[in-house]
This record gives structure tokens, C-alpha cells and sequence, in this order.
DNA sequence: TGTTAGCACTCGCAAGCGTTGAGTGCTAAA
DNA sequence: TTTAGCACTCAACGCTTGCGAGTGCTAACA
């Protein structure tokens, strides 16, 4: 299994692992691993008959308390086990989590799922499906940026009142529309000729360069600039203009998050519930992903929304061509089996880029 | 306030209105919209102190005994309150209700917030927010089938290995796409010769007469047909079946029902928020309103399914040139203020009918 | 005959209370 | 440095108890 890069919190004061004897870090992966499986405070008779450490509760104590010490694990009460901390699972992620392998059958059965699928939201669909059926948590996928959308053909129709339906199709086969509004009225064999026009010069061209080129053109030909590029230019300004750009995401088996009873205050799954409803948010958490490479783990509140509190997200972002289109992940509680989400987010990313790259 | 046509359940023992007192009926609309306003099983005393129906807290307990015994309200346990039934619900709603005129201002919102809006989804989405903001419930919306679209224009692009990209705009101004697979490999010219004379012939036309008349031609021209009209026919074909009819629905505001607190039993609520994604159920139910014209009302598990149970379901069909397109709803507890949501559904589905054609 | 007052009874619910057991920190011995 | 022992803490559970809302029944009343 070759290694994960996994990602860091920015300001995390790191590295604690010098302050910390080895077998102390060994406790606390012993710990969080126990505390992942039974969701219960670890006491330290139990970590010392289940650990396999060969020590005594009394000598587990005193490691605890160093632990406690140092932010990593705390206790609900006064007399009952440890918990780790969100600093705790982030050293524990970081440098004590030995990965599980992905079940064979597992990559087989994306690619299974894959087949045949052939519209993005498709696509889309069936990847955060996944994600949330294999993980038993909630799947998201965020949709490409239109940015990264090349120019295949362009369409108009005319509808009433000035009104123009634009047919966008970018990427091969994806296809885009809108209706714009402008200010002069532009009859059929206009747009016609405006849509030749672009055809002909743009085709291939990413829609972000589209815009800019033909602002270029316009500064440098203003005196003699004929009707056809006139309206082109109007048309595009709008049509090309980022900030109707359809931002999105997928996601798929919210309701698994009920199951897990640490979340299960109803009050807080309301409010978790509404953030993905209203999705700014989230997908600005998964923006920030956008930039760094390899699987990316955000822990309870250190994404910096306290709806997340009780909630760790996974995420990876997907490339094609070697340029990152979007974030994927799960969202799910914070103690969740790192081990083995971790890996399959990642083969899920890889997979989709895979998929898309097929495509074109 | 003019009559609500409200639908009734087939097989409902009709009418049990004669075998009951007019005291008592009016007993049970007191208790109803008490139990309603509260959330509490009702007793006797409250309802002779609070109802004005100037009679003694025994007397009421023998009225209610009465109801007891035709079904109309139960109590959870031996000495608390009674609590309308279906049967009740029912027997309220159909002939007791006497309905609260819409707040004036809300028509007006919903006449701007539909204002500018103009694709489809946009405006499902637009209706089914209203509907759960103003309710407080879930609002629902089935998107118009497929069937009544008219082919405004199509437009064919060459994919790799044999795939077509078609582009359909239908009523004026929705656009859908789908990839197809064909036999043979037709060139870039062919396909323009085909969509030209499907452009030319079938504008207007509603795409299930399209596939219709193609085929018919067919038949009749089958000796002396040139390769055009067989291209035409073999895409066609696939184009305009209607098996990948994206019959769905646009839901909103499902959180809200996570503040009811007689749904707030976090296994029931899973189940629900389940069915909600698995979508056939639930259009299937709602597909059942679009024979009737008027608001209908199902009544907890009257419905059929169970995951319903604690629920009711308030739906009218909406409709454009008196054809019915859809059919829009609200689900909520059973226990809601059905003499304000029977109105709201009704000018809402009022409303996105006049909205729809104001847009052809 | 229909309505009302009174009364005994039922049952859910919340508060109070002791017990239990898991877990801790501290200290002293190995 | 590790371990065993001990006193202490605290959530959780079960039990009892009292309260209050509500009922059905009966007898009296208009």
C-alpha cells in the first residue's frame, strides 16, 4: 500500500511527535483505534487487557494523563475513560494511522458503475452514490468549474421580447444553457452569423479565454468594428461571464448520518442538514481543497464551522490532463475508520479522473 | 373564500356524518383544532373551559365516549385526552373545515419571487421553496412529463466512435441533451440534412406525435426512401422514446420536518428522509393526484405507505391551457394547520399554472 | 330524558434516592 | 520506572413516591 498525502491544518503547531515518547504514541493509536471502534470512553483497564501493550491499567493511567496534558485526549467527566481531542485525531492521522488495503471489489465495482454513464451528472451521481454506500456516510462531489471548460459549439435561438436562448456545449459533450437578455433586438440570421463566428474562431478554446480574446479584439479593432463583431461582443460579455457559473455539488446518503449516535442530537442534525441545503458553505470548505493535492482531512471544527462539530470530511480532488477539476469526499463523524476511508476516497478520485479522461 | 374541492379516499365509508350529532360533529372540530393547535391529547375539562360550547366537562366525556366508538378519536392510554384518528382527520377535513383566507401578502411574494425566473428547474425550485417556507413543511413538485413538450429545435454534434450529442429544445425555452450510440457512423453534413428536415417538418410538434408521424412515414414510404429519412428515423427513434423520461420532482425544505416533534423519532425520520430519496414512492403517490383536479388530502398511512405514518400529504395538480401538467404538494405532520396549507397549495398550484403559460 | 356534579380509579411522568460499576489520581512498595 | 492498592467521583440504572390530568360510573337535578 504506498503512502497517502495526507494533508495538514495550517496552523497546527506541529510536530507535537518530539514531545512524546514512542510508547505514549503508541498508547494514543491504540486508544483513538479503540475509541473508533466502540465509540465509548477508553478507560485503562480495558486498554490494557485489549491493547496488547503488556502494561499495566495503573502505568496506562499516567500515560493518559501526559496525553491529557498535551490536548490530545480528555475526559467527558470526571471518572470516565478518555476521548481523543481534535488535535489527538490529527496526530493520530498524521503519523500513527497504518491504512487498510482497499477490498478488491470495491474498485471493480466503481468501474462497474461507471460504465455507460456519460452526462456529467451522471457521472456524478453515481461517484457520490458510491462514496456514500461503501462508507456507510455522505457523499459529495463537486462539479467542475466552468473555468476549465473548453469551447465546442455555440447555439442560438430567438425567443420573444429580445430575449435569447443560448446553447452552450463544452468539453466534448456536456452542454450548458441560458437565456440572456440584451439590450438591442437580434434577428435569427444575426445570431446566426454570430454563432459561425464563434464557432469558427473559438472552437477548442476554454470559455474563460474566449472572453478575454474577444475583449482584446475589441480594444484593438474599435474604430472599424462591423455589426457581426458588435454583437458577438455583447452577446459573449454575457454569455461567458463566470458568475452565473453553475458552482455545485452532489451529494448522496445524507440520511446515513443518522445512524451514528453521536450525531444523532436532533438539534444538530437539523442544522448540519440545512448547511448542505444550503451549500455555499460547503462547497466553500471544498474550495479551499481545490488547491492541494492527495486526500485532505478536515477534523470536527477545524474546518471552522461549528455545524461540523462532531463531523470529520475526507476529501480528494480529481484531475484530468493533470489539471484538478473538482473535490470529492465523505462527511461523517469524527471517528470514523480513517483507515479505510481514506483509501478509498483516494482510488475514488483517481477513478473518477480516470473516467472523465476516457471521455474526451 | 370560495369552496375547496377536496378529494376524497376511495374507499372511505361514506358519509358517517348522519350517524353523528350535530353537537358532537362539532365537538370533534373543537377537539381537532385544539389537539392540532397543542400537540397534547385533549381532555374534557380543557375543552369545556376552552371551546365555548357551554357544556359540562361529563357531558363532553360522554360525546366523546361516542366518538370513541365510531372511530373518530382514541386516547394513547387509559386516562389521558383523545386524539383524533384518521377516521377523524378525515371526517374534519371533509366536512368540518371552515378554511383561513391566504394572507394577502403572500400571493404577492410568490408573484415576485417567480418574477425573472425562467427555466424550468428554476422555477420548480422557486415553487417548492415558497411552498416549504411559507407551510413550514416539505414542499414538493413533480416536473411536468415529458410527453407534452413540444420540439422547438434540434441540433446533432459528432462524438467519437459512432456517439451523436443531441441537443433538443423543447417549449420554447427547456433544453435537454442525450448521447446516442447509432449503428451506423453519420458524418457531420448527414446530420445536418437531418436536423434541417426534422427542424423544418416537426417545429412545434409535441415529441411523442414526432415519433409517431416518423414512423408512419416510414411505413408508407418504405420502398423509395432515401438515406436522409432513414438517418432521420434510425436517430429519431432513439432520440424521442420517452423511456428516459426525466420524470422527478424538486423538494424542499425536508429539515423543516425535523422540528415537528411528533416525527422526531430518529428512526421514523430516517426512513422518511430514505423514501424521499428514493423518489419512485413518492412519484407514484403524487402521480395519483394527477387524475383528480382540486387539492386532495391523504391522510397518514391512508397513503399506503408506512413511512408516512404521522404524516398527511396536501397536493393539487397544476395546469396550463386546462392540460394538467403536475402536481405540487406539501408533506407534513399529520397534525397541521390544514385550514392554511389547503389554501396555499391551491393558489400556489394556481399560480405556477398561470406562471408556465405566461412563458409559452 | 338529557345534563351535571361528585367520586374513585388509572396511568404517565418527574423527582428523589440509593446502589452499582467503571474509572481516576495519588501514594507507597517492588 | 513500574505496579498494586486505596479512596474518591460520577454517570447510569432501578425503585419508590407523589402529583395531576383524565376517565368512567353513578346519582341527583332540570
Amino acid at each position: 500500500m504506498k503512502p497517502f498525502n495526507i494533508g495538514m491544518l495550517p496552523n497546527s503547531n506541529w510536530p507535537v511527535t518530539k514531545d512524546i515518547t514512542e510508547r505514549a504514541q503508541n498508547l494514543l493509536k491504540k486508544l483513538v483505534e479503540a475509541y473508533i471502534r466502540e465509540g465509548q470512553p477508553v478507560g485503562s483497564r480495558i486498554l490494557a487487557r485489549d491493547s496488547g501493550l503488556d502494561l499495566s491499567a495503573a502505568t496506562i493511567r499516567n500515560v493518559m494523563a501526559d496525553l491529557e496534558e498535551l490536548g490530545l485526549v480528555t475526559s467527558p467527566h470526571t471518572s470516565s475513560g478518555r476521548v481523543p481531542t481534535a488535535k489527538g485525531y490529527r496526530l493520530f492521522i498524521d503519523s500513527l494511522l497504518t491504512m487498510k488495503p482497499i477490498q478488491s471489489g470495491e474498485v471493480e465495482r466503481l468501474r462497474h458503475e461507471l460504465q455507460g454513464k456519460n452526462s456529467i451528472e451522471n457521472i456524478m451521481d453515481t461517484v457520490s452514490g458510491f462514496l456514500s454506500t461503501v462508507t456507510h456516510m455522505a457523499g459529495i462531489v463537486t462539479i467542475p468549474k466552468r473555468e476549465y471548460s473548453s469551447l465546442r459549439h455555440v447555439e442560438f435561438l430567438v425567443l420573444s421580447d429580445g430575449r435569447v436562448l443560448a446553447i452552450l456545449v463544452v468539453n466534448e459533450s456536456e452542454v450548458q444553457n441560458r437565456i440572456l437578455t440584451t439590450k438591442k433586438i437580434y434577428s435569427e440570421s444575426e445570431l446566426r452569423q454570430v454563432s459561425n463566428y464563434l464557432n469558427a474562431s473559438f472552437a477548442g478554446v476554454d470559455i474563460y479565454s474566449v472572453r478575454r480574446r474577444l475583449l482584446e479584439e475589441m480594444r484593438e479593432t474599435k474604430q472599424h468594428m462591423d455589426v457581426l463583431m458588435e454583437a458577438a461582443i455583447e452577446i459573449s460579455e454575457h454569455l461567458f461571464s463566470a458568475d452565473h457559473a453553475p458552482a455545485d455539488y452532489v451529494l448522496a446518503g445524507e440520511t446515513n448520518l443518522m445512524d451514528f449516535h453521536e450525531l444523532s442530537d436532533l438539534e444538530k442534525l437539523r442544522k448540519l442538514f440545512e448547511a448542505f441545503g444550503h451549500k455555499r458553505d460547503i462547497l466553500h470548505l471544498f474550495d479551499q481543497c481545490l488547491a492541494a493535492s492527495g486526500v485532505q482531512i478536515f477534523i470536527g471544527e477545524e474546518s471552522g464551522y461549528q455545524v461540523l462539530g462532531n463531523c470529520s470530511i475526507v476529501t480528494a480532488p480529481y484531475e484530468v490532463d493533470g489539471k484538478v477539476l473538482g473535490v470529492l469526499g465523505v462527511i461523517g463523524p469524527t471517528r470514523m475508520a480513517y483507515e479505510k476511508v481514506i483509501p478509498i476516497v483516494d482510488m475514488t478520485a483517481k477513478m473518477l479522473g480516470l473516467t472523465l479522461n476516457d471521455r474526451s
